[in-house]
RNA sequence: GUGGCUAUAGCUCAGCAGGUUAGAGUGCCAGGUUGUGGCCCUGGAGGUCGAGGGUUCAAGUCCCUCUAGCCACCCCA
């Protein structure tokens, strides 16, 4: 087809696929709600610089990964790539900054990589993710862990598998990163060229290289968790602890490293075994106690975690029932047109969701229409029915129809219907 | 960014070894009931065969490039 199309890796968003998203949405800021957090919106794009100190410039995200453009003013600005370095400028530049704390925060929206697309992966996708500003201890992070494991729980999904690991701090990661240099420094020649490139770069990284997955020489390389400081140590018992009071399994993956430069100690992902493999992650999270100075603020410990909604609604159960309008106006040629607008509009303001069909089409194609768009009752407005005040209310499923007068509709319509129109769910 | 597979109607797909006006199912519209629906019957609209170039008397069909999707890498959500 000639006409322009949308640009890679993106998608549009249609009636079906949007009720998943939304209903997925919806689960995730209840349960952030019932565990105290309050939800905020940043903007979708952001100076290019807070991604760069804050995610990191070795990162794929930094190098490859991002829709960095100048604005007319010559600012370099950034499509969001992630959530949490906006998340911490905005408690820096907002009243947030004075709430007691720890400040509990939920965000959601759009976020923008220029990675190639693939199934479960996209340029433009949407996460959901919390964040605990300014507190340290570790039972927040199994707070944060168990928040994101109830919500999967309240969508039904199963398969899925809570990996834990522990990246050390400022303290014990660059005796850990020697370490594991001094390793490889023998080894060096024998390697790919791309754990080379990854030693260089971002030493951790090659604990997840799949090169050297089978192998067994990364059974020998030294473990972050055999070099924790005794602050990491105990900070990733006290995790554990809690995770166990939540009743949540979890396997400690020794070879989970996170993709962002600011992560420290606490790392998690939660996977799924039906999604493919390199995409198999559903969300990521851990603590990044130095994010905030990293971007130029006062020290600031945070933990949190972002998930992807498209894959979390991949592995979910499809809505219920597709939400749509519960009755149908109908007028039958050649009635008096504007009656069965007006009707429409005050069936509307008492609060059902109405469609209209009005016009010259058959009332044959029009009930039609209402039954293919799946409405319940049907109100037939002609010449016989506005002569005497009434409308024909037919029944749908039944084939029943009667003939009610149009005071007091809304009382008969409500009863007919039952118990409480239905809502709609909440969008983004 | 690398490699492989794919691209025909809104959707799912046929199209035989290149040969005249490109097909099916489904969906859509209308009629079969000038006021009554899901089935059925009849008719209709809808395609620059992803885009551009090339080979050939002739290209949906062969070749090249580009674009897009899927799969495997890389990596993440």
């Amino acid at each position: 087809m000639a006409g322009i199309s949308r640009p890679r890796g993106t998608e549009d968003l249609l009636p079906e696929p949007l009720a998943r998203l939304n209903r997925v949405l919806a689960a995730g800021l209840q349960v952030a709600r019932a565990h105290g957090y309050r939800q905020i919106e940043t903007p979708i794009f952001e100076s290019t610089d807070l991604f760069v100190r804050g995610v990191g410039e070795s990162t794929d995200v930094v190098t490859r990964e991002m829709y960095t453009f100048p604005d007319r003013g010559g600012r370099s600005l950034t499509l969001r790539p992630e959530g949490t370095a906006p998340v911490v400028r905005a408690f820096w530049e907002s009243p947030l900054r004075q709430d007691p704390l720890p400040v509990r925060i939920s965000y959601s929206g759009p976020m923008f990589r220029y990675d190639r697309p693939g199934k479960g992966r996209y340029r433009e996708f949407h996460q959901f993710g919390v964040e605990v500003l300014g507190e340290s201890e570790p039972e927040v992070d199994a707070e944060v862990i168990g928040l994101a494991w109830r919500w999967l729980e309240r969508l039904g999904v199963s398969g899925t598998s809570l990996q834990l690991n522990s990246l050390g701090d400022r303290e014990c990661r660059p005796a850990y990163r020697a370490a594991l240099l001094e390793f490889f420094e023998p080894r060096m020649a024998a390697l790919p060229e791309l754990d080379r490139e990854r030693l260089r770069r971002n030493p951790l990284r090659v604990l997840d290289s799949k090169e050297l997955a089978g192998s067994g020489i990364l059974d020998q390389a030294p473990r972050t968790l055999d070099h924790l400081c005794s602050g990491c140590r105990e900070a990733f018992e006290r995790v554990q602890e809690a995770l166990e009071a939540l009743g949540i399994p979890f396997a400690v993956n020794h070879r989970l490293v996170r993709g962002l430069d600011y992560y420290a100690r606490t790392a998690f992902e939660v996977w799924h075994q039906e999604l493919a493999g390199a995409q198999n992650a559903l969300f990521g999270g851990g603590r990044y106690d130095g994010l905030s100075e990293l971007l130029g603020y006062p020290p600031l410990p945070g933990v949190g975690f972002a998930a992807g909604l498209e894959r979390v609604a991949m592995i979910s159960a499809p809505p219920p029932q597709p939400m749509g309008p519960e009755l149908a106006v109908l007028s039958a040629p050649p009635a008096d047109q504007k009656a069965v607008v007006a009707l429409a509009d005050r069936l509307r303001a008492a609060g059902m969701a109405v469609l209209l069909d009005a016009g010259v089409r058959g009332l044959r194609a029009k009930l039609s229409f209402a039954e293919r768009s799946g409405v319940r009752l049907a109100l037939i407005l002609g010449e016989s029915e506005l002569r005497e005040r009434t409308v024909t209310v037919r029944r749908m499923s039944g084939r029943t129809q009667a003939s009610v007068p149009l005071d007091g509709l809304e009382e008969r319509l409500r009863a007919l219907l039952g118990t409480g129109g239905s809502a709609e769910e909440g969008t983004s």
